[in-house]
DNA sequence: CGCGTTTGACCGGCGC
DNA sequence: GCGCCGGTCAAACGCG
């Protein structure tokens, strides 16, 4: 606004020496001079509100914050309680952190009904169908960040499929990405690596649905090898970054076996380079739920069952079904990004709830974030949060990491109840379980710190070349998600802790070190 | 010719 | 100690 004042006010000017000295015109310029003055006025007014309102949200925030501090200490107690009394299947992975964050309907039916009832479909089917594209996981990173993390995507089906990605971290200095082989050829000398290697790795895994071969994440990656993997007919393959020549990070690419549009998706290990804004988005996702499960299994010793917000009831079966490996086939700790979930509103709130550390059936420790929840809160990212604001998360941009042929049309019927729901089951997991605490914090520092620059992302999620999947979308949907849960609470609700801690996490850290 | 992929062999960890 | 399995290496191969 100010510089359209600006604009005007010089404009008024230029109009002044042009001016052939009629008092009409001086009246005519004066009066446009006023009515700039009074914008700026107004403006200002605005400014000095908008100010306000930050501060305000910041207490509120840092006072919720403490609340949920308290809170969280008092259920991990509770957790830790219910974990002694009651193992049954779940503490199978003590390690493994679930993030749904997609949704992608897992059949074609949306076709049919887009087709067959498009000419009676109301706009806000429509919205609702754009809306549903729109999830994912949205995590923006300033291009500054070059050197941001490096993005795991791990999906299992089998115990097999697993994608790992290592996140340098202060606070993680114990974790080391070269797996002591890699350490071994490395002649580079990295002490930092050697050091670490000894130390857990963190793994971060994404499923989605992808009809290409790779996910397009934004790096360089060479085929290095390929296996069958025991209990999955797909074979696996390895890549490595080529990005940099010593880039230690290395991604696995194997098809879901139940599913195979699914596409699973692992980084290991942290970028020493920069990287490219496209392959940001995914690094910047990784790096966030990596920080959560090492931050979670830190809190928790690997004995916490973790969250898992699986929003579907398929998610919640192949949550169980990918996230409980034995500790030989997932000897590192790893977070599943799973994008592909796929469910009706009616029952993906319950299995939500049921899947809270309260319910502690889920050994796994998930978080999973189905993109369903943009269907159930159409109208949330248009209305924006002002920080959020220039966001694109209206219905005009599909911010949906899935292919719009795999978007589920169906779940269009939520209520505000099932919003507040939602926004009180997001608050009681998130209470609930440090690590998902932190991931968020991450993801949310990140969008915070480092500014609101939203990436120019490429609304197709193929790559130029048609061959993957793209990253981008995934970028979208986290920040989406994140602002979703800010939004619905209309203040700060989240007792993320966003300073530097956690979110610099993953970025600063990496600068740091690099 | 350079680069990337393929693919069989090799290595190390783990369980029995 | 042996076998299984995941992960990696590196020569062979293919493509532009």
């Amino acid at each position: 606004m100010k510089a359209r004042l600006n604009s005007s006010t010089s404009g008024s000017e230029v109009q002044e020496e042009k001016s052939d000295g009629s008092i009409h015109e001086e009246a005519k310029r004066h009066d446009e001079l006023e009515s700039a003055k009074a914008e700026m006025t107004e403006v200002r007014q605005e400014n000095a509100r908008l100010k306000m309102m930050l501060e305000q949200i910041e207490k509120d925030y840092q006072s919720l914050q403490t609340c949920f501090i308290d809170t969280i200490q008092h259920e991990s107690k509770k957790k830790n309680d219910n974990l002694s009394l009651t193992h049954e299947d779940d503490i199978e992975e003590p390690e493994l952190v679930s993030l749904r964050l997609g949704r992608s309907p897992s059949e074609p039916k949306r076709d049919s009904n887009t087709n067959t009832s498009s000419s009676s479909k109301t706009r806000e089917d429509q919205e609702q169908l754009n809306e549903d594209l729109k999830l994912g996981l949205d995590y923006n990173f300033q291009g500054s960040n070059s050197k941001s993390d490096c993005v795991d995507h791990t999906s299992d089906q089998s115990k097999d499929n697993s994608l790992e990605e290592i996140v340098n971290k202060e606070e993680q200095a114990g974790e080391t990405w070269p797996p002591s082989k890699v350490l071994k050829t490395m002649r580079s000398g990295d002490d930092e690596l050697s050091q670490q290697s000894s130390l857990k790795r963190a793994r971060v895994s994404v499923r989605a649905r992808c009809d290409t071969p790779t996910m397009n994440d934004g790096c360089q990656w060479r085929k290095y090898g390929q296996k069958i993997a025991k209990g999955n007919p797909c074979p696996r393959a390895y890549y490595r970054c080529t990005v940099a020549p010593s880039c230690p990070v290395r991604k696995q690419v194997q098809r879901c076996a139940d599913d195979m549009s699914i596409l699973i998706t692992t980084y290991e290990g942290t970028h020493n380079h920069p990287l490219p804004i496209s392959a940001t988005a995914m690094a910047s996702t990784t790096s966030a739920a990596a920080s959560m499960l090492m931050s979670g299994s830190s809190t928790s010793q690997l004995q916490q069952p973790g969250l898992n917000f699986n929003l579907s009831d398929n998610s919640i079966s192949r949550t169980r079904q990918f996230y409980l490996p034995n500790s030989s086939s997932q000897p590192f700790p790893t977070i599943t990004l799973d994008l592909t979930s796929t469910s009706t509103p009616s029952t993906h709130f319950n299995t939500f709830s049921s899947s809270f550390p309260s319910a502690p059936r889920f050994s796994s420790t998930g978080l999973s974030f189905s993109s369903s929840e943009s269907n159930i809160l159409p109208t949330v990212w248009g209305n924006g949060y002002p920080n959020y604001g220039t966001l694109p998360y209206n219905n005009k941009t599909n911010i949906g990491f899935y292919q719009p042929s795999y978007t589920d049309q169906k779940n269009n019927q939520q209520g505000p109840s099932d919003q507040q729901f939602l926004t009180e089951t997001l608050t009681k997991a998130i209470t609930s379980d440090p690590s998902f605490r932190s991931a968020i914090a991450a993801a949310i520092s990140s969008i915070n710190g480092k500014g609101e620059t939203i990436q120019a992302v490429n609304s197709n999620p193929l790559n130029p070349n048609g061959k993957a999947c793209s990253s981008s979308y995934l970028n979208r949907s986290l920040n989406s998600q994140v602002g979703n849960i800010m939004l619905q609470q209309q203040q700060p609700p989240l007792p993320f802790s966003l300073s530097k801690n956690t979110s610099a996490s993953a970025a600063d850290s990496r600068d740091q070190i690099n």
